[in-house]
DNA sequence: GTCGTAGTTTGACAATCTTCGTAGTACGAC
DNA sequence: GTCGTACTACGAAGATTGTCAAACTACGAC
């Protein structure tokens, strides 16, 4: 089919409405520790995040993949600006639907003895400098 | 081989510390149906139930895998009491290592099963907030 | 001792997940 | 138009997961 009939917009992307989000879903996308790092990151203060300003230690295709298991999951909404597709976590959907639960994950990713896996020699963690 | 040489209690069971809980583990552990099914049973006031007591829908085998799965992510704590293997929430531990945790996904899972969402858009069923 | 109960262990299978590379698309800049 | 950027889609390989049946072990009762 003629997919360039679409809106200007063009690139629209499927989200799971607030009250749809299934707590599996959700539960299953955070048990991941590259997810659980999306999501940690979109957290700290950054609303929108580019999927490149993560520096994920996974390819782009497999970025795209997470990304969208998130989305998918209701877990982070998704928008096109230029050639760059933009995040932000879902929180108050999340806090509707499922109170309390995303805070209590993030705030036990915090308490959580650190892997150090992007060495802790950053404290002012440069996220890139987009 | 002496394979008798076991002690003679035998059927020991390994438990991580409190302090040695994975958030990720819990996480996925939770990520299913049938272990958060367990899990809510066990938070129903039923302080230790055997595992035959949970009527699952899933072969002998199967279930001995799934409350394997939750012990070793710290979230059951299991016992013999004859030919039985009583479980027990480790509420306690994970409130301390992931304090809210726990509660926001048994919270969550009571108000989950809405297919029907849409409809009624549930007014003052799930209260919002804490 | 024998027998039944409750659960484990092993091995297998299919389904799903994570990862990648390659090829492709949409957009902005030139 | 061409080019580069940012990302997607399409397999495919490998690992993990959920499931089962069959054989086994530990315990209690007889």
């Amino acid at each position: 089919m003629p997919r360039s009939t679409r809106a200007v917009q063009g690139r629209q992307l499927e989200h799971p409405e607030a009250g749809q989000i299934q707590l599996e879903a959700v539960l299953s996308a955070l048990a991941d520790p590259i997810r659980l790092r999306i999501v940690h990151d979109l957290s700290q203060g950054h609303e929108d995040m580019a999927c490149i300003a993560f520096e994920l230690p996974v390819s782009k295709s497999t970025s795209t993949h997470h990304f969208r298991v998130l989305r998918e999951a209701g877990i982070i909404r998704q928008y096109y600006e230029g050639t760059s597709r933009m995040s932000r976590l879902r929180e108050q959907d999340l806090q509707e639907r499922f109170p309390g639960l995303l805070a209590a994950v993030l705030n036990a990713q915090d308490a959580r003895p650190s892997p150090d896996r992007d060495t802790a020699a950053t404290p002012g963690r440069d996220r890139v400098g987009s």
